[in-house]
DNA sequence: GATGAATGAGCATTCATTCAT
DNA sequence: CATGAATGAATGCTCATTCAT
């Protein structure tokens, strides 16, 4: 188990290296074999397909998202502060990990497509946390009412734009300088 | 001259239907021949290449959502009608085109490569007219004054992302539902 | 007439040019037009095809190459003349036109299948002239007797071989420092 | 291995009869996988392109012409022998395997460019025991002195001319009739 | 679990040639 | 004679996937 482990983890590193290469598209199973020194037999053993390799390296890295911004939200109880951490953990997070944030923006509406069942659960109970402190929040008035579908979109949405520009080179600024103005622009947004 | 252009049009619509047909990757040259009726030979002649013809089909595009924004900035003069109208362009226009804004959004990297030229030119006309709306407002202390490269994520930020999930199906309110809120909120955001 | 034998001329000009650079099975008749500055339309009707291009430009060269061969024959009666300007003209005619030489020898075989009628006759006369020399010499007694059919061969033959190797870069030596040592080893094969 | 072999040898076995019936331009690798039954995969798998399929049967033949040249060679010892053999064996191994000359003739252009490595250094060798011979009967003064480079196309040019002539159908006579007139031409040529 | 040779459907692209203007 | 847009058959090559060892 130790040893298979290994292996998947070998193959996982080995994707995500060549995407930050070559893209997803470009990169086949023989790049991946090559990068990791795995043999195809074993990718398929491991991951059943090009599309599982995707797959089980999108919920990797939304892992990894997700544990420290989980741990940093705890720590946080103002509204005023989940909002900030929300958004600082976004910029932050892009700005250590280039590579894992552009596979999570890239790979967004495919890989969520297989992992249905896996991925779901998970998000689901991410989703309850984070809804469950900005009910409370709305009543005790300290942010606005809105569908609460919408609040992610809100507080998360410029900061995601500003990161896909920032990942394509396409934005003059450092993520460093962006924070508190995103931070504050969310609050404004949500804030009462 | 109208000959080829009117092979030219036909083309693109065909590459349009095959991609909501098919995504792009799925979608060969053959099924734009078959959706075209026009040769291959053809489509090589007029784009050179498929990446030629996603690129000419995303200009093309592109121009329909500037041109009617445009159109609606112009007659709004307040602060307020500026940034509602942004974000409300951008629902509106999603809900009447869906298939337009899913090509934009999925697109945007890989096309944007090859338009340089071409594309760039255009969007320097583009942001730059927003860009003197947005310097006016702040000196008249209508917006708050924040990096000018972070105005448009903070507008449309949001929008574009309760897009992105209603076009992914994932959206379970109705874009009209949500103009009102993201408009508020947008002004919100940037609003004095 | 005047007219159209020059754009000819520039179409066989062109090809020759677009071969030297590219070799004829890359070169493509889009490249023939693009050098010549004629249209397709116009290569076609002088050569009606790739392939009549070639013989055109065939027959061109070898008229190029047998034509001061001729005259060069003429000023010389002796057996030994007769072989010396045979194998070297041979070499200064590829020192001084390799584009000419290296077509003509990479073609040889694909051309000449076309040629037949037109080129057929004109190689016949130049064949029968060398013949009759031939033949006189060896009624003189001056070259040994063979097969008729090997003289070429055998006085050529090893010039065609170092033209061929000093074309694709092969030969260490410069084709001026082999004129002597061939023309007198092909006076040795031949001579009495 | 051996069944990997196997399936090389059969790929190229099917390559060379498809090159004997349509020539290589005209071949292709739909040609050589039905032929070979081998999969369009399995050619690349061993190939890697159809140029490499003609590299590595360009280099097979060429060892199936050297080989048993050497032999020959081996058993000789007087300057004369030597030249005959080297003559006699072109001639032989032609009439014996057309379409292995015809290949060898045709393809020694292209072919050669790819093969650069590993064909090299296998070439080197051939040559360099050819250098020592001539170079011992210069020594006991039984050919005559020219540059080196140019024995071998003195010596072999001829035949060669009249082996392409005949392959291409051109020769009126029957390759056995020339044997003796081209290797005493040969010998007349370098012999002292 | 691991290996890697074999598979073969699928695709973008090329290019000689035609023909209406 | 000239033009060049249109044609479409033809082809080399890729690559995810399988499976016998």
């Amino acid at each position: 188990m130790a040893r298979s482990d290994a292996r998947r983890t070998e193959i996982l590193d080995a994707a995500l290296a060549c995407y930050a290469k070559l893209g997803w598209a470009a990169t086949t199973i023989a790049d991946v074999r090559t990068e990791s020194g795995a043999s195809t037999g074993s990718i398929y053993h491991h991951f059943g397909s090009k599309e599982g390799v995707a797959a089980a390296l999108y919920i990797e890295l939304l892992r990894r998202y997700r544990e420290p911004l989980l741990e940093r939200l705890e720590r946080t109880r103002s509204a005023r502060g989940f909002v900030r951490t929300l958004v600082l953990h976004h910029l932050d997070w892009a700005a250590a990990h280039p590579d894992w944030a552009r596979f999570l923006n890239e790979m967004r509406s495919e890989a969520v497509a297989v992992n249905a069942a896996e991925l779901r659960e998970s998000t689901r109970r991410f989703l309850e946390l984070l809804a469950r402190r900005v009910d409370a929040y709305i009543e005790a008035g300290e942010i606005v009412k809105m569908p609460k579908q919408l609040y992610a979109s809100v507080i998360i949405g410029p900061a995601q734009d500003v990161v896909r520009q920032w990942l394509r080179g396409r934005l003059e600024l450092d993520l460093a300088e962006v924070r508190t103005p995103l931070a504050n622009a969310a609050w404004r947004a949500v804030g009462c």
